[in-house]
DNA sequence: AGTGTAACTTCCTTGAAGAAAGCCCGAGGG
DNA sequence: CCCTCGGGCTTTCTTCAAGGAAGTTACACT
């Protein structure tokens, strides 16, 4: 490879990991999909990205075993979606540190706010991404809710293989 | 920007900490400088990066404070080498987890074997990134030892500032 | 038939990745 | 005092993906 080194075959698991999610996309796109936005157009519009690189990287993802694709209704027709896998949900952890590490190193641009991470099983916020801070249970997606006051939104998380 | 978006002004805090580490190279670069092997060719050497690409990736990581340019003796003479800094410091739960979530959902490499996070104040392996999993301690790098069977070594990390 | 929309796909330009070779600088050897 | 060595970059060159934009397909509704 040129551009990019295969690192699937290498002993060490930091970089096995990386060979998979080291492309910031796929992070973003787990994501969204965890969020219920696993349509082909609410990926473009809530990331940005261009459209050949969302369809790439969807069906590298799918090939790496972090989605599937499923069916949704839009009126009386059936289209199909993506959905996390228990690889993506598995996941979550990973992504909550990345934003506590964000709010704790990076500067929050004027206009922004302090994300909550809500425990709705326990009802707490947590300031930690893998078990709860407030109650010690491991986090799932479909126990939080990302709180976002930019966006005046309480966004619930939902479980591996549902859309929407 | 054309090839990579800029993401330091968005207000979702994922996006702002992919801004910095969504390039693989950072993280591995924080990890082997976590491990001390924080001089120029132990980095070309243990990554199998390009030169041109790491010094790249040194001076970025520097200006965006995850790195700081310490001393070393080599011999009579002084070189310099990095250092992580607290920030960097920080990104070990990650790491952590992205090495447990790559022995969960990638294919180990024949050869190749389970690498142990042990946590060395208790004498225990952890099965979480964040806090230790026997003891629930916080996991700080310089009470970590990573064990990997496939090069007969248990290495030691160590604290932030600190170079081999 | 015509319009609309979701989901892709193709085309093009730009710029980073990676490989290799060259450069700089101080130490030690002759 | 000149020459070599080795760590730490920097430069050059080719290749290939990112990102933008435009085109395509498939189906439903008017």
């Amino acid at each position: 490879m040129a551009l990019r080194s295969d690192w699937s075959q290498e002993f060490c698991p930091v970089k096995r990991s990386l060979d998979v999610l080291g492309d910031p996309w796929v992070l973003l796109i787990v994501r969204d999909v965890l969020h219920g936005r696993g349509r082909f157009d609410q990926l473009r519009e809530n990331l940005g990205i261009s459209e050949a690189v969302l369809s790439r990287r969807l069906t590298g993802m799918i090939e790496a075993g972090l989605l599937t694709k499923v069916d949704y209704a839009d009126g009386a027709r059936i289209r199909q979606g993506y959905a996390a896998t228990e690889a993506a949900a598995d996941l979550l952890p990973i992504l909550q540190q990345l934003s506590l590490w964000a709010e704790k190193h990076t500067a929050l641009p004027a206009g922004g706010g302090h994300m909550a991470l809500i425990h709705d099983a326990c009802g707490q916020e947590t300031t930690q991404g893998e078990v709860c801070s407030a109650c010690g249970q491991v986090l799932l997606p479909e126990d939080m809710s990302w709180d976002k006051p930019w966006k005046h939104a309480r966004e619930r998380l939902q479980p591996a293989g549902t859309l929407s």
